[in-house]
DNA sequence: CCATTTGTTTATCGAACGACAAACAAACTG
DNA sequence: CAGTTTGTTTGTCGTTCGATAAACAAATGG
């Protein structure tokens, strides 16, 4: 049951995972068609009629980075028995992913497009969106610690600590960006956690 | 004492200031020259005249900038009596910069070109080692604390505490670009201060 | 084998990029 | 005034941008 006309001769998983590398060290507007054919192996062409226009590839660019960069702290959020380990384990899983020496030191999803150019506005406001969703996972999670009976209602709010822990895990890729390395990361974590219990304790 | 040939039609400072305008909106590599052009209000020629190439025209940019929209938050380090309040004034100042209604809401410093194309490599470094400045500044802060005897060395160290608060005055742009409040930063800073009292004292 | 279907290569499109040279304009000095 | 100096405008340089059309290649079904 083979596909009729001529087979590709390129992996369409493979070919998204160069194009990815790409994009994640370059950014959205710093990669050009070129730079990733050439990465790709492939001719422009063959980008246009496998995975569409440039702002269609980085979408399927970026499901693929989720997948995989962005699961390990999804995966402590969800996995830690406690809102505070969970917390605690995201920060760490953040650090890990983005010091890593396989990879660019910071998170795609932070840096890939903050600001730019005017036609670019619809890049920029996906990935907004797709932080956003990091915050409200965040918060879900604190909302989880709540009803499973690990937390008490933060007097600050849980919107407020969600928000919080949300700048931390983002600045951090700014420090990993600028040189900061994976014991100097933990030393902000650190610092981070310890205004977990002044938050979490009535006032 | 008039200048020897023809004057200039433009205010090289009101220019400078447009042309401020434009990177700060839309980044780095997001602004071209036509887009500058427009914005001062002269051709490319004399751009290339009064302030040199691109990369030396947001050179002087970033000293405009960091003489207007950075004043504030130095000043508060500077001015305030302890380092606890210099902090604290910082993290305010800086959300009150981040979120005028007349600028961009996010620091230029932090999000004008964290990633880019190769052949700008030069003009990321430089907004790099500016950032690292800033964290240089604000260790220097609390150590002027411990001079001072506001503050006791903490125990997790000055350079953590200070790389804590550079973290989290980087993620406060990240927030604001992503449409958070003042209000929202307000919560997002006291959580931040509540660390400080954990984190200074002998653990 | 032939017609069809699909993928790849090659060439190219118009527009925009950063950068500048040459021509023109307006002030000065003597 | 003439001559010099400096600023601005106009035009254009070669390159690259994202995006396709047309030509060529390799598999299928009948």
């Amino acid at each position: 049951m083979a596909a009729r006309g001529r087979p590709r001769t390129f992996d369409p998983d493979v070919a998204l995972r160069q194009a990815l590398d790409v994009f994640w060290e370059r950014g959205y507007e710093g990669t050009s068609l070129n730079d990733l054919a050439e990465a790709m192996g492939i001719a422009t062409a063959s980008i246009y009629a496998c995975f569409g226009s440039k702002p269609e590839l980085f979408g399927k660019v970026m499901a693929l980075y989720g997948a995989t960069s962005g699961e390990p702290p999804r995966r402590a959020l969800r996995e830690q028995p406690t809102a505070r380990a969970a917390i605690h384990a995201m920060l760490r899983a953040t650090a890990d992913e983005i010091t890593r020496s396989d990879a660019p030191h910071y998170c795609m999803l932070v840096l890939a497009a903050p600001t730019g150019a005017i036609e670019n506005h619809e890049v920029r406001e996906f990935l907004a969106e797709r932080r956003r969703d990091q915050f409200a996972t965040i918060k879900d999670r604190l909302a989880r610690g709540v009803t499973d009976g690990d937390l008490a209602t933060p007097p600050a709010g849980l919107d407020a600590l969600a928000r919080y822990y949300t700048t931390v895990v983002q600045g951090l890729s700014i420090q990993a960006r600028d040189g900061a390395t994976r014991p100097e990361l933990e030393t902000v974590i650190t610092c981070a956690m310890a205004a977990w219990d002044t938050l979490t304790s009535a006032g």
